[in-house]
RNA sequence: GGUGCCAUAGCUCAGAUGGUAGAGCAAAGGACUGAAAAUCCUUGUGUCCCCGGUUCGAUUCCUGGUGGCACCA
């Protein structure tokens, strides 16, 4: 049976050298499986696999978009299945790695039919709520959709434009359609952790943080600073420089807040795959070669 | 060497005329179905530098130490 090995973890955990190695050694390609390495614009801030990374095993879904499409996690859902179905005609066994947590649930459950909303609309609600404040995003969702209001975080905007959008758009509910059914695959779906303990996480993404910086990091978000207000730039290491580019602090401080934003990142993303009891947890500070044999024996061993 | 000031949370600091303490930041925990590297929620016990004294009671006052800073030699 086909397999997708699924190979994630914190940012900066080691996910790129470990996955090589597997993908070398099993002959396959690898999908990226990261929100921001897909445009094409931001290779040094969202550590993209180089030139010499990519020589080595063929890479999916780096940098194939531009930061003015606006993609999203529904997208990459359409789209990956799209390519496994493609790549498993010649592999039966195909690498996905990265860390965006929402794309790996959208390709191994898959997200409910949920239309895109369109710029106007999205526009409306944006307005209102500049205008009238939370109050009244909170007063929409509890008239418009009650059964959602029971159960949102009424704290948070994105969530309650989310679900006033949608219900201006269909006449509906949101929770309508939310169905939240599991949709089945036609693969076999392996699911490898990477983590290593806090401490040393957090080191090694102080030290990337560094590296950036020195590989140009500066000049890639100078690059494309007139794009700024876009959703693909709402990321860790590009609005911190703009911030610093405004004025609002010097590059020392930017630098600083890169660091621990991204340390905030990976945090958010342990407790997201924390939840996720199918993902089978390795050590990042055993050597690649131990770490190696032991998906390798996964994959045999569970099932096929 | 002398004099003065300071020593409280991981950091920067506040505080009580004596009843064992609280802000910001850091950090930690959590939520999450089309912006997800996004968006949002929750969380403050720490030998109040050490030894002794006064006191019913000292982190607070006093003696002495230790460390830091400043000024004078």
């Amino acid at each position: 049976m086909k397999t997708l090995l699924i190979i994630t973890g914190p940012t900066g955990v080691g996910k790129t050298e470990l996955s090589l190695r597997v993908a070398e050694r099993l002959g396959c390609p690898i999908v990226s499986c990261d929100s921001r390495q897909i445009y094409r614009e931001l290779p040094i801030g969202t550590a993209a696999p180089t030139a010499a990374e990519q020589a080595r095993v063929r890479h999916y879904m780096v940098g194939t978009h531009s930061l003015q499409e606006d993609y999203n996690a529904g997208m990459f859902e359409r789209d990956a299945l799209r390519l496994l179905d493609e790549l498993f005609r010649e592999h039966e066994v195909v690498v996905m790695t990265g860390g965006s947590m929402l794309y790996i649930d959208a390709v191994c459950r898959g997200l409910d039919e949920i239309p895109a909303v369109p710029q106007d609309v999205r526009e409306r609600v944006r307005i209102n709520y500049k205008e009238h404040g939370l109050a009244w995003l909170q007063a929409e969702v509890e008239r418009l959709d009650p059964e959602y209001w029971q159960i949102v975080d009424r704290q948070n905007p994105a969530r309650l434009m989310h679900c006033v959008e949608l219900c201006l758009l269909t006449g509906g509910t949101y929770t309508a359609l939310r169905k939240r059914q599991q949709h089945e695959r036609p693969f076999r779906i392996l699911k490898i952790g990477l983590n290593r303990p806090r401490s040393e996480l957090y080191e090694r993404i102080n030290r990337r943080v560094d590296q950036m910086m020195q590989d140009g990091l500066e000049a890639e978000a100078r690059s494309v600073y007139h794009e700024r207000e876009r959703n693909s730039l709402q990321t860790v290491g590009y609005r911190e420089l703009f911030a610093y580019m405004d004025g609002e602090y010097n590059l020392e401080r930017a630098v600083e807040l890169i660091k621990q934003n991204t340390r905030h990142y990976a945090k958010r993303q342990m407790t997201w795959f924390n939840r996720d009891t199918e993902i089978c947890w390795l050590d990042a500070c055993a050597d690649y070669e131990t770490n190696c044999t032991t998906i390798i024996d996964l994959l045999r061993h569970d099932g096929v």
